[in-house]
DNA sequence: CTGAAAGCGCTTACAG
DNA sequence: CTGAAAGCGCTTACAG
């Protein structure tokens, strides 16, 4: 441990007791004319109060834990860039904690516990129900982000609602062949924007073609649509899981000449800065990501409040941003 | 402070001291008897050390603080996600604080030093003198990951090495009126990548063009290869001081109707995923990641051992990928 | 408002 | 190898 100064040395400085001191730097009386001692002294010698020792006898720690369930989804990036701004604005350190080979959520889970973190937030990724069991049986509280599993609460996108945005908007731009692409295996988030644009498909009296990508990246759009544009009567619409596979499938609507919009409409999900890009102009749904931010902040602020942890997920409405390549 | 097991109950119910059960789990001597006796009462409790005491009284806390003074660079991106899977793999944790709009580098800092984290990272950005040499006279050991800053320890890529890597190669491949591009004010990194490559002119007599663009963005980027097409006799190779702006240059050329590389070669660096997609093909220089993050995951550990801290910064030569956009 | 005391859950010399 | 004791740097009732 480095030697650092203590409550005890401003205290000794000032004349007045350690806890005179510790009820300074916290939330406790203190006469004006104490703290304003108290104060000096600390400058003098630089005084900080050692956030480890405050964290072992204190209510809480100040530590956010951060779980990456999953680190490899640029979504995600954003998420993690735009969270670690907002724990550090609310003056809370994150402790961030990814999947690895090694050590899955679980342990991830115990890792946040050992630090005795106030709050965990799962971010990305599947959750096994056997995990959200114990997670749901923990003292401290967990909130999840973009997914909506049971008894855990959290914020996320309506999937649902934005796979219906998108179903309709193709539908009412006069496709009549439109196609979901994704990967096969079908987490919470593909699941909800399927359903929502089959849904909006069905209402049309339309029939949903189906794209299986082999993974939820540039490639497996590319492949995807590929074998789509490969058929016989190939869609002229395609609605991607996420906006770096409609990036591919646009790519494999350049390689077979084929115009877009006027003659295949692609459509993504997430707005990532990219999709802005001149050189793509990807129309797609975008998730309202500082609302979601925000509201994951405010329940993650009522636990130092000492409110019990919300076990509801908060759904925020994305938006429809037409560009060029869905018109 | 939530209700856990304590180390006392364990020694309780296994019939030991409580100081037993610490050197069980730390690496103090204890008897393959009570070891197992320990470990048995351990698991029917489901004991596990607190870190926020441990921290206390031990001589590490575990925690290594990352400081991201720059959040908005994809390169950055990468290198927090290996860092933070090296990290977990190494069995530490990672307490990321980004800079903010209130918090600059040195409350950042003090945050760090507050959770007593054995050692700071620094991560991208620039870093003024005045917090330097704040940082080198820390007692804790202090980092900079791609960056040389004098008297701080840390790991690199060989930045003006890849500046003559790219030169050398545009001037082998024929081309005569060469522009570097990058935004105007200097970080350590442009500067060195910069000079390498003014050097690979000028040893083959050739003048370096000057782009300037607003942002080391696809914007800028893209702003920066119009201004250069524009002109009477426009470059006939670009070399950017990263892929995003080469990105950028690329959809510029697009513009102009050039064809890439027959009448302008592009040339990146960072090597990012994108820039590996088959819509782009840019060639690029490629920083080996991997191995700076195991150097200075080598250093950081070193610290563990009771090793000094590294003051020098450890040079990681680049790798020229050539894909279509250079050939 | 203020200080003395106890305690948070560990680790670490120190005896034995 | 093992346990009793002191201590890490704070906070928090408890008296005053």
């Amino acid at each position: 441990m480095r030697s650092r100064v203590t409550a005890q040395q401003v205290a000794d400085l000032a004349g007045v007791s350690r806890s005179a001191v510790s009820r300074c730097f916290g939330d406790g009386q203190v006469s004006e004319e104490t703290r304003k001692r108290i104060m000096a002294a600390s400058e003098t010698l630089g005084y900080r109060p050692n956030a480890i020792a405050r964290s072992l006898t204190g209510q809480n720690t100040g530590l956010i834990a951060l779980l990456l369930a999953e680190i490899d989804n640029p979504y995600i990036d954003l998420v993690l860039k735009k969270l670690l701004l907002a724990i550090a604005e609310a003056d809370k350190r994150a402790l961030v904690i990814p999947e690895t080979r090694q050590h899955d959520l679980t342990s991830s889970t115990m890792h946040a516990l050992d630090y005795q973190a106030d709050a965990i937030v799962v971010l990305g990724g599947t959750v096994s129900d056997h995990v959200v069991e114990q997670l749901r049986g923990l003292d401290t509280p967990v909130f999840q982000f973009g997914r909506q599993v049971g008894g855990l609460g959290g914020v996320a996108c309506d999937n649902e609602m934005g796979g219906r945005m998108g179903g309709r908007f193709l539908v009412q731009s006069g496709r009549r062949r439109i196609a979901y692409i994704t990967k096969a295996a079908a987490t919470d988030a593909n699941r909800r924007r399927r359903a929502g644009f089959a849904a909006a498909l069905e209402a049309a009296g339309l029939p949903m073609l189906e794209g299986v990508a082999q993974d939820n990246g540039f490639e497996g759009g590319y492949h995807a649509a590929t074998r789509l544009f490969s058929a016989l009567d190939p869609p002229d619409a395609l609605f991607c899981f996420n906006d770096i596979m409609a990036l591919g499938a646009l790519q494999a609507a350049a390689t077979f000449r084929l115009r877009v919009p006027e003659d295949v409409a692609i459509l993504g999900f997430d707005d990532i800065p990219m999709a802005g890009w001149p050189a793509f102009g990807l129309s797609t749904v975008r998730p309202n990501l500082d609302l979601q931010i925000e509201k994951l902040m405010g329940m993650l602020l009522e636990i130092y409040e000492g409110e019990p942890a919300r076990r509801t997920v908060d759904l925020v409405q994305p938006d429809l941003v037409i560009r060029r390549t869905a018109a």
